[in-house]
DNA sequence: CTTGATATCGAGACCGGTATCGATACCAGT
DNA sequence: ACTGGTATCGATACCGGTCTCGATATCAAG
């Protein structure tokens, strides 16, 4: 403030030709047309005559015009946003669901803008709310369990919503995922079916993550179904991560030499009881048998085998995107569609 | 079409209270102000009494007032959209700058938006073009080698920009990363360093990524500087992956055995390569030694040691974001600044 | 030549906010 | 009572597009 020279940009002498955004009336005028031919010229809407297009255009290119999203959305009334919002990008789980997400938009001219909720309520309710700011078309958001709040707020929008990766629950609109209560469910017995007898869980943030405690419980249950129990229990908190998941294995095995089955919460961690395995020395899947969920890419290429549930992350985006494409041409004929998806079991043993 | 009643939404007979979206309008009516008043009071201007500010703030919770966003941007003449452009989201390296770019927002009111190239140029051009159209305040690119074309949508955006990951030439306004020309020399020293003689390399997907690329070459030249020279290179193409490292690593041992290291293109293929090493009964780093880039949490669990250049993700979205920020306050006093992060390697062994 | 249909265009209102600036009210000082 | 300053408020003009609808031109048919 007290110079009055660096306060300046670069060109304090020519201010007349100051580098302004180009508008829509710079390209109208310069292509000798009104503001209305050239908007329709450079949409491709009809009623434009081939001359008056190339003007347009050619006016366009050579004044570097690029249009305003702000004052189109809020002139048609319509934008051509889809607000995502997940728990979390450290999981490549949910990157691939936003893969899958912007394969499904492609070609639809929609742009998917992220939230990231950090597993916060709170965050997940402020994220929704500053979305919806926007007027995005459409929602995607992770999980059917959001507080009340949140969920006055995505009634209140009457925009389609698709909640995705879950579908233990009763959806604001649509969802589209696995039932988490049923992976835990399959995985238990398909568990039982290759022998094990003595199991033990290992998970991270259980706390946050309510789809692994769906599967938590679900695994239980169908081991209590089947006069099993959980020998022992390790959980721990902190990003999920192989880590984690080596050092929770370590502890868990060091106080259960016994167990002959550790399910985890996802296949980070069971990756981790993996790497501890491998360093221990013990059999996998011989003496002890790891399963995870997610069925990630890593697994795969893993030198020991250990079980998991293949979701179809990349699927799930792709038909949310889908299900938030068709239901905003059709008004808002989307409530109540659930779309699920079985995961299959892999164990390569 | 033809069915009259089911295009109608559930509430045939209520057209009065169709749900339509509040506006500022309605919550200065229903508090009894103007229009201004209630925006004022609503961002907390000043020139409001306390008891507008009560009543106005009454009024937009009774009617769950959300605002928006596009028109308060295009009257405001300015945003608080930051948007942020990188090649992919299947590489956790870029999910870790991101949250490091959300991080360094945090508290700004700022909101970040994605856009996902994969690697891909020209969609990174129309992707940039478009968030230009949402006149974002700002905007972080990956990278340093945009075609011309790019280039001077950049320029002539006049927001400032940072182009984050690498610092090997020359950025259009700011740059925050590191020389990964310097982190392949550095790696190729280190593992002379550790004895090795007989080097081969893998990677993935080099035709699109270049900043594997600069590395690669980085580790050529400082071989040659020290009168070596690689024995072999195994390159393969699609998404870099673990699976790929270890059938890369597979294949490149078997046509050459003596081979006692291996730079790999990153982290990921480098963890395949181990794991195909577990598999195969060989020695890391005892009898080969395996060396990466990033430093990703999974290598450090890894029950062979292998040796990796640590690259700070995180503090660079961090760094880029606070450049953003503080170039956003001041006018444009970005140009050239160029932060340059020093990658640490990791052998453990 | 008139009529009607079709193609092309532009004036002006509008989207939902913010910026600007003048109006009004109230109080202290003289 | 008059002046000036401060606090509070609202009318109005935007922001950069789209939408609606009427105007004009052109051409074939009658």
């Amino acid at each position: 403030m007290t110079n009055a020279l660096s306060a300046r940009n670069h060109c304090p002498i020519d201010a007349k030709a100051m580098k302004k955004r180009k508008t829509l009336s710079d390209v109208a005028a310069a292509a000798g047309v009104s503001k209305m031919t050239a908007s329709r010229a450079l949409r491709g809407a009809g009623d434009v005559s081939k001359s008056s297009q190339e003007k347009v255009g050619r006016a366009a290119k050579e004044l570097g015009y690029v249009g305003n999203h702000l004052a189109m959305s809020l002139a048609s009334q319509r934008s051509d946003l889809i607000g995502v919002v997940v728990p979390s990008l450290m999981n490549i789980v949910f990157a691939e669901v936003l893969s899958g997400i912007a394969e499904g938009l492609e070609g639809s001219g929609m742009q998917p803008v992220f939230g990231v909720t950090d597993y916060d309520p709170d965050r997940e309710y402020e994220i929704i709310r500053n979305m919806l700011s926007w007027n995005p078309a459409g929602l995607i958001i992770t999980g059917l369990d959001q507080p009340g709040d949140t969920l006055r707020l995505l009634e209140n929008a009457d925009i389609p919503v698709v909640q995705i990766m879950d579908v233990d629950g009763t959806p604001v609109d649509a969802c589209v995922g696995l039932s988490q209560k049923a992976a835990g469910e399959a995985m238990a017995d398909a568990m039982i079916a290759k022998g094990c007898r003595r199991f033990g869980y290992v998970g991270s943030d259980l706390d946050k993550d309510t789809r692994a405690r769906k599967r938590f419980a679900g695994f239980e249950a169908a081991l209590s179904a089947k006069g099993l129990a959980l020998v022992a229990v390790q959980t721990g908190n902190g990003v999920s991560s192989v880590k984690a998941g080596r050092e929770l294995t370590a502890q868990i095995l060091q106080d259960n030499p016994e167990l002959d089955c550790i399910y985890y919460s996802n296949d980070d961690i069971a990756v981790g009881g993996a790497f501890h395995c491998i360093a221990a020395g013990i059999d996998v899947p011989g003496k002890l048998v790891l399963a995870g969920f997610n069925g990630l890419d890593l697994v795969e290429s893993l030198p020991v085998k250990i079980a998991t549930s293949r979701t179809p992350r990349r699927e799930i985006g792709k038909a949310a995107a889908e299900i938030v494409l068709t239901s905003d041409r059709d008004q808002s004929g989307t409530a109540g569609k659930r779309t699920e998806f079985r995961p299959e079991i892999a164990t390569g043993f």
